[in-house]
DNA sequence: TATTATACTGTACATATATTCAGTATTTTT
DNA sequence: AAAAATACTGAATATATGTACAGTATAATA
């Protein structure tokens, strides 16, 4: 695989996005319109380069008969973004917060997801959810005791197992002896559930 | 998302191992190539009739214009099949014990993966790998110390840390006060080092 | 210094392709 | 029993599209 120009680089980026927006190949003139050529013929180069370098395979004579050559296929999933779990604050998908995304196909955990979280600290830790793991979380208010939340008190974000003990007793639970169960009173204090913890996903 | 009748049913299964084959959708004829109608309007009434029970969307005009509406898309990725840690015996790639497979993309784990190993009992529950977990292994013997390893002594397989103390010492050390290091002397002992953990999936 | 690769515009054209229209026949739904 | 959906063949056509040819210009390589 030889090296790729900048241009070069941004015809193939424009074929991805282009995939991955409609589910089919880009033409040469879908290109030009992307990237602002005039004419086809400078689609039509860029590919032959990228086709040269092996990037890209085209079939001649079919329309739109593209197809990008990359083993580490980032297509064919979606993009669900990590974000870091910060000490204050609520987990949003605001851009500020998104660290990075992660290409994975929408089933991959059982009952959906919406976005990673990045774990901080040990208060999982007997749960199997270390430090920097991501926890695949699915956006709900729908949890049962024993599930592992998402939730907010004030302006703090933790990950912990519900536990409601009455009506307007709630107990956030650790995993970890060296933390302590947090007790709210719906009464007195506000808690807002994020989500709940479908998976986890660590990379070494 | 209407019923899908079983002519329909083949031809978005052509769509999709058109797709999966080539990188791009096919065109009417192709279709009818692939299953053997001789008018292009045959595949044009079926492509019709997914469109409008919603399984597939149409641009209009556009050659190839075909995208496939599943969520739950098992195409993009690869296969990697999901190997029982049985007690005894290597986990080969025969079939009898592959559990299942899961879609993912190659590099969904930074340095690639071979499969995903289903873990039994509890001793690297301290480095966060728990019951049932799967764990991505790369097939390689190049593991350095701490490198969490897949290793065969005998016919027993085992996940643990890798030390090598000297040339021909090794420790297989769990994560779990509970167990106890197994030591290894290469001179009377045979070791096999399978793969290294690259990486972990959890399923709630 | 000559050559090749890169990076375009612009025109032209054969053909690949979607799509419509005209039929026929069977099955399912109303 | 009528209407609609399914499941095709076959022909025709407008247009979407790949691709070749003719230029221009700059940067990299031999």
């Amino acid at each position: 695989m030889k090296e790729i120009t900048s241009q070069q680089q941004r015809v193939l980026d424009c074929i991805q996005i282009y995939l991955k927006k409609t589910g089919f190949p880009p033409t040469r003139a879908d290109i030009c319109k992307e990237l602002g050529f005039k004419s086809p013929n400078s689609a039509e180069t860029h590919l032959r380069a990228l086709e040269k370098k092996g990037f890209i395979s085209i079939e001649s004579g079919a329309s739109r008969g593209i197809s990008v050559n990359n083993q580490s296929n980032s297509f064919g999933g979606d993009e669900y973004p990590v974000i870091g779990l910060v000490a204050a604050g609520s987990p949003t998908l605001a851009e500020e917060n998104i660290e990075r995304t992660i290409n994975c196909p929408k089933s991959f955990f059982e009952s959906g997801f919406d976005y990673f979280l990045k774990v901080r600290g040990l208060s999982m830790k007997d749960a199997g959810i270390m430090e920097d793991d991501l926890i695949a979380v699915k956006k709900t208010t729908d949890v049962k005791n024993g599930d592992i939340v998402i939730a907010r008190l004030d302006d703090e974000v933790t990950v912990k197992f519900f536990n409601r003990k009455s009506s307007n007793i709630v107990e956030l639970e650790p995993a970890n002896e060296d933390f302590e169960n947090i007790v709210i009173n719906l009464e007195s204090e506000q808690l807002h559930i994020e989500g709940k913890s479908v998976g986890l996903l660590r990379r070494n």
